[in-house]
DNA sequence: CGCGTCACGGTTGAA
DNA sequence: GCTTCAACCGTGACG
């Protein structure tokens, strides 16, 4: 009921405060600093609603954040924008058609078999029994007559497998498809340990390590402290779907170095030398000061050394607006702004 | 009071 | 270059 009235945005394009005095910008994942610091504060045994207090986010997006964190071990967001990527690539239909011309009367599923069995798709992105029908229908019409007979028979055979579900086909190689839409891991692929898995399978150019160039800071800083949480800093989903077609990028090191550059659009380092001492270790992080001036790019410009400025929640004092319970050194943040675009949000670049 | 859920308005990026 | 579409986002209200 009347929730229609709940959500009123002060502004558009830039950030908002919510309830709680917390800056966001709306349909923007918060800065995965953040994130991580929900996740570190939870493993410390704080209560959601408290963290949610603390950091200034709103406690369904802690409650989500955390959820999929215990489900995929991943902190962040799942890929934003873009299409499906097709399946049904001209390679694809130029299969498609060749089974067709040797044997007319071949069933959708049996092509559907053969691709799989050629090698010429993989169970990730092997079309469904009905794109292949519409291929048969529209791509490959001189021979599409008999494909209504076929169709139609098909629908009463068995499938051998039921028709993919779509992540399947982005080949989304980690368990944070699953949680992100919902989707179970895909048959066939283990399911790990959310770490675990992430760890191992995440395309990790898009790791917030290599992303942020923070491996080395963020190894000792986990080092130098027991109580960091396995939150998976290898990844950074700000991933273009581009990426997802990932049995077709070749990993090195589990880096996808093609698609480095797309990362940097989401890398949250203006600099490059980004510090994440004062969020990945809790009881290190400085009192909190008030910004002098409220700015959620700031809290998305991310050193990460400014996105958190840890338990410094004052339950009784928080009057002052805080981006995140960001207090951000100046100079880097306006360091960080004059690469607004390349690190990020886009809403930076414009509102400068 | 805490928390899971979901409609909403929004952004994004491939097609 | 613009539009469309379908993904995801965090917020805020409900239960």
């Amino acid at each position: 009921m009347e929730r229609d009235l709940r959500i009123r945005f002060s502004h558009r394009t830039h950030g908002t405060v919510n309830q709680l005095g917390g800056v966001f910008v709306n349909g923007r994942p918060l800065p995965n600093a953040i994130r991580l610091r929900i996740v570190e504060l939870a493993q410390l045994g704080i209560r959601p609603c408290d963290i949610s207090r603390q950091l200034r986010v709103s406690h369904g997006c802690v409650s989500k954040i955390l959820a999929r964190y215990n489900e995929t071990g991943s902190i962040l967001p799942g890929a934003i924008g873009g299409s499906k990527p097709r399946v049904t690539t001209p390679t694809v239909v130029k299969h498609i058609r060749t089974y067709k011309q040797r044997d007319p009367g071949i069933f959708a599923w049996e092509i559907r078999d053969r691709l799989l069995a050629d090698g010429v798709c993989d169970k990730f992105n092997l079309p469904s029994v009905s794109s292949i029908s519409r291929i048969l229908r529209n791509k490959i019409g001189n021979l599409s007559q008999q494909n209504q007979y076929e169709t139609s028979k098909q629908t009463s055979h068995p499938q051998p497998q039921p028709t993919l579900p779509y992540n399947h086909l982005y080949s989304y190689p980690t368990p944070i498809a699953a949680a992100g839409t919902k989707v179970p891991t895909p048959p066939g692929m283990p399911t790990l340990p959310g770490h675990m898995a992430m760890h191992r399978i995440w395309p990790s150019s898009h790791s917030v390590t290599d992303i942020l160039g923070i491996r080395s800071i963020t190894e000792q800083q986990i080092s130098d402290s027991p109580t960091f949480p396995s939150a998976r800093l290898e990844e950074w989903s700000a991933i273009s779907r581009s990426n997802f077609s990932s049995a077709s990028s070749p990993l090195v090191n589990g880096v996808d170095k093609p698609h480095l550059e797309a990362d940097a659009k989401y890398s949250q380092t203006p600099n490059g030398l980004p510090t994440v001492s004062s969020y990945v270790t809790a009881p290190s992080i400085h009192p909190y000061h008030p910004p002098t001036q409220v700015s959620p790019y700031m809290g998305y410009s991310a050193t990460t050394s400014a996105y958190v400025t840890g338990p410094t929640w004052h339950p009784h004092s928080g009057s002052v607006l805080s981006p995140h319970s960001c207090d951000f050194a100046a100079p880097l943040t306006i360091k960080g702004m004059a690469a607004a675009r390349d690190f990020g949000h886009p809403v930076t670049a414009s509102a400068l």
